[in-house]
DNA sequence: CAGCATCCAGGGCGATACTG
DNA sequence: CAGTATCGCCCTGGATGCTG
């Protein structure tokens, strides 16, 4: 299993989203991932985008808690990725226009149902922060 | 902001994984799970866990690129979160098992669901890097 | 084996100021 | 409006050593 990719979990070469029986991480695609949307505003801005395009003030404004230079440069990232289309008006007060691209599109669901996640466990999340026993 | 949530996305109310058309990511619960996700090991360590339960070393062996220090940070951050159990075994040389709470295995799902994408569309992802036209 | 403490380096990241 | 440039903090994260 250590060879190319070949121990990638064959779980998901099928088409099922059930636990996943990854060892090694590194050699997988899925590390490859998580290490792309694994910091603190892709899919963060992901979701955002998809709900619709947004221009890169808006993006600012929505997030609120993120800096221009991180806005700026995680945006970049998707766009090499092909994530992220970046589409710049020409027009005289210059407008920079982001939406996703079909692969973003497609990305968007698995990132709607953690999104989904999110607001169905919230309180229970909560609470067990808030037990948190011991340490 | 507007008002309490109250502005959250009632499509997330529903029972649909479709696009998300959030607008305030602090007020909503998405941005928070986002938020403690959103970092270089949580996600790895949790799609981890959802294979089977894990010891230290075992993860911390499986992940590679992380270090004691953030390891033990993360996976006691997850707990916390109670979405990690950690379970001392006193026995001679100490043993400590990380899984999963009900909780956890139920966030696995849509994390499978991103997993799976990563394996579906690695191909996709690494061409439109390679383009990365311009810039 | 599991894990904490300390030191230390690098870079992630934000704040501010400036430009086209 | 949409960035870029610069500065500096602090968190990430590695190495080492110690404990139970």
């Amino acid at each position: 299993m250590s060879g190319t990719h070949t121990g990638v979990p064959s779980v998901l070469a099928n088409e099922l989203p059930r636990p996943v029986p990854i060892d090694d991480l590194e050699a997988c695609p899925v590390g490859d991932l998580f290490r792309r949307l694994g910091d603190k505003w892709s899919m963060l801005l992901l979701i955002l985008l998809g709900s619709r395009p947004h221009r890169y003030n808006e993006l600012h404004r929505a997030i609120e808690g993120i800096s221009q230079r991180m806005l700026t440069r995680t945006v970049r990232a998707l766009e090499a990725d092909g994530l992220v289309r970046r589409e710049v008006h020409p027009t005289v007060p210059p407008s920079v226009e982001y939406s996703l691209t079909p692969l973003g599109q497609t990305l968007l669901e698995p990132l709607s149902a953690l999104a989904d996640w999110a607001v169905r466990h919230e309180a229970e999340m909560n609470e067990a922060r808030s037990h948190h026993t011991s340490a």
